[in-house]
DNA sequence: AAGACGGGGAT
DNA sequence: ATCCCAGTCTT
């Protein structure tokens, strides 16, 4: 590459705007390896400012990596509640066991070793390197790919594995000597509060004089990314189902399967209603409410359908769910007492864990948004 | 290489 | 209401 001059303007610039224009973050306020690198995992797909508050509470839960070793799973997920990606929270944990056992309770400065730690791929390799340990490792994120390919002007698509490569080779070449950790800052700070994703700030932007992007007009089209497939539709039906007799003023919960989608997650029984596209945006139904009650019986428990409640809606990347909720009342259990105390512990054929649960029960139990504001709404309403 | 895996913010 | 954002793991 003959972009010398490019480079070393856009690095020097760069760093020096950095330096007067930095964010106070709370990970930022110490150099601590295990600080940087909770914060990245949670940074992974999210927003800082929707990361800050989960950071502070997270470290003050766990304030060293033996402390998230050692917790129980469930408090690791309950303060991972409304984050999203649940695998970060338990990869996150299981990286500090990995930890504990193989490093002596400290995050390796080892390239290998940081890569080999669960839930750390490139990206967060190279940012654990290079801000904690100030490696010479490139961090090579969406801000860092879209700074570049402005400035560069390279047309690459975003999406394939390849121009990530590419990126951080470039990336590794523009860190200055002695200087990885504030300038991998740099570059993603930029792209956070200068080269945004829309209507970028060129004209604040300390190294706008040599975007080749900006230059060409491009900025706004760059970078080159393939879309992505919008969300599949699913309608559900759901259940809200309030005890009675030694449930009085309970609700039934279930907690999801190990793997999956939202795993290990609490959630409101739901069942896949079977024809999809025909419940859309209707709502009356017997028969839907006769399915649930049905499939609640082959789980284990019988209950009384009584009226449709609301609908809800949640989208995730991939789906996008469609929930009708019913109101559903225990009835008389037909099930055998040694049955029912199996049930106690004891999954589904499903794979799903019944509880009934009480509003306190809610500070311990990891809930998806969707089904926290049901079940904070329903008891809101019980108790007026 | 492609799909699974959440949730929030901007317009 | 519709678009956008984009790390890691699994297949």
């Amino acid at each position: 590459m003959n972009y010398s001059h490019a480079k070393k303007f856009f690095s020097t610039e760069l760093l020096h705007w950095y330096m007067q224009n930095k964010r106070d973050l709370p990970w930022r306020r110490h150099r601590d390896p295990y600080y940087i690198w909770v914060s990245e995992i949670m940074l992974q797909q999210t927003r800082v400012d929707t990361v800050i508050p989960y950071f502070q509470r997270f470290i003050e839960r766990f304030p060293t990596i033996q402390d998230l070793a050692e917790a129980p799973e469930e408090d690791v997920l309950k303060l991972w509640e409304g984050l999203g990606y649940y695998s970060r929270a338990r990869n996150l944990q299981a990286a500090a066991r990995q930890v504990m056992e193989q490093h002596g309770g400290e995050v390796p400065n080892q390239k290998d070793a940081v890569f080999n730690l669960k839930g750390v791929g490139p990206y967060t390799a190279g940012a654990i390197l290079s801000i904690a340990f100030n490696q010479a490792q490139p961090a090579v994120d969406g801000n860092v790919m879209r700074v570049l390919s402005r400035y560069f002007l390279i047309e690459d698509d975003i999406m394939k594995g390849s121009t990530r490569v590419k990126m951080e080779t470039l990336a590794e070449e523009l860190i200055p000597e002695g200087r990885a950790s504030d300038f991998n800052q740099a570059l993603m700070e930029l792209g956070a509060l200068v080269c945004t994703p829309k209507s970028p700030h060129c004209l604040t932007c300390p190294v706008m004089e040599m975007c080749t992007g900006r230059i060409e007009g491009r900025e706004e089209t760059l970078p080159v990314k393939k879309k992505a497939k919008p969300p599949r539709p699913e309608q559900r039906i759901a259940a809200l189902v309030v005890g009675t007799g030694g449930n009085e003023g309970k609700v039934l919960v279930r907690q999801r399967p190990a793997t999956g989608l939202l795993a290990k997650m609490w959630e409101l029984p739901h069942m896949q209603a079977s024809a999809p596209g025909e419940l859309a945006h209707l709502v009356p139904h017997e028969p839907a409410m006769d399915r649930i009650a049905g499939h609640l019986l082959e789980e284990g428990y019988h209950v009384q359908p009584n009226s449709f409640w609301r609908m809800a809606e949640h989208t995730f990347s991939h789906i996008h769910w469609n929930l009708q909720v019913y109101h559903c009342t225990e009835a008389e259990a037909v099930l055998t007492s040694s049955r029912v105390a199996e049930q106690v512990e004891a999954y589904t054929d499903e794979g799903h864990l019944y509880r009934w649960i009480e509003p306190k029960d809610m500070d311990t139990m990891a809930f998806p948004n969707v089904f926290l504001k049901l079940l904070r709404d329903y008891f809101n309403i019980v108790n007026e």
